[in-house]
DNA sequence: TATTGTTATACTCTATAACTATA
DNA sequence: TATAGTTATAGAGTATAACAATA
């Protein structure tokens, strides 16, 4: 692999590590990432529109209207009518779409666990603390738009 | 956006940022992530041919043809050919691909020490500690094949 | 008139399988 | 026979633009 010279490229190979493996594992279940991040929206977030779902997932609404029909042959998700708005629909996850959810969190969170237990003991405390202050800056360079 | 419960989450969000937000700046150049990572791995690795850029990227040989094609077009990389095997190209950086993965670099210089900068200095050692073992870690999770 | 979702079209990344030229 | 790269074909994600139904 290549050279981690900074912070960056640490950052960078752990993107496309998450990227290809989180891919990978899915791929058995019929599922993509892509898929997967909009359950995962919804299950954080409760039923909502296509157009809310592209905003969250930083996508266009054409894009969500694909992603929701997979969802739906797979009966992991249906589209409800909207209580008010009769253009709108609400996209709901069906007990298997929350199956899956509720499984992967339980993962992330062991995961997550088994991550720290790596960090010796001492640094436990100013690595979650250097974390959340590098994901904080990221979001800042971002919104700024002085990415690279 | 999403809360960031665990270490894994703050992890993906990373790795959406990093996937979201590289693609916006690279398009204006007419590049892609995919194909910026192919520069990425010649400006480390020096001048391969297609079946060594195949196992590096993990990806396949037929995939490589299509990124090298379009760089060729782009005027970043050329086909030479190999010394000794006639059958085989060596993909190598032009002048302007040079151009592209120096400035890459620096930019990536300049936004770890903007990121390190956000944490606090009497965590910085720990951090980078903690992140390094973070990394060997998750390397190890998926060599396992442990990733959920 | 503005918004929600969809149809139409196109580009990129990716994969498998079959083929050509060379080793 | 095996390897390097390509042609052929296909699926997924993404985008823009035009259109229907509803607000």
């Amino acid at each position: 692999m290549l050279p981690d010279v900074t912070v960056f490229d640490q950052i960078l190979r752990i993107a496309a590590l998450v990227e290809r493996d989180t891919a990978r594992s899915l791929a058995p279940a019929g599922l993509t990432t892509a898929r997967m991040h909009l359950l995962w929206v919804i299950h954080h977030a409760g039923p909502m529109t296509q157009q809310k779902l592209a905003a969250a997932l930083a996508v266009t609404p054409r894009n969500v209207t694909g992603l929701v029909d997979a969802l739906v042959e797979s009966g992991l998700v249906t589209r409800e009518p909207h209580p008010t708005d009769r253009r709108a629909v609400e996209v709901t996850l069906t007990a298997a779409g929350n199956r899956i959810t509720s499984a992967a969190a339980r993962d992330h969170a062991s995961v997550a666990e088994d991550l720290l237990s790596a960090v010796p003991a001492a640094d436990r405390a100013a690595f979650e603390r250097g974390l959340a202050a590098v994901v904080d800056r990221l979001d800042a360079l971002v919104a700024e738009g002085r990415w690279p």
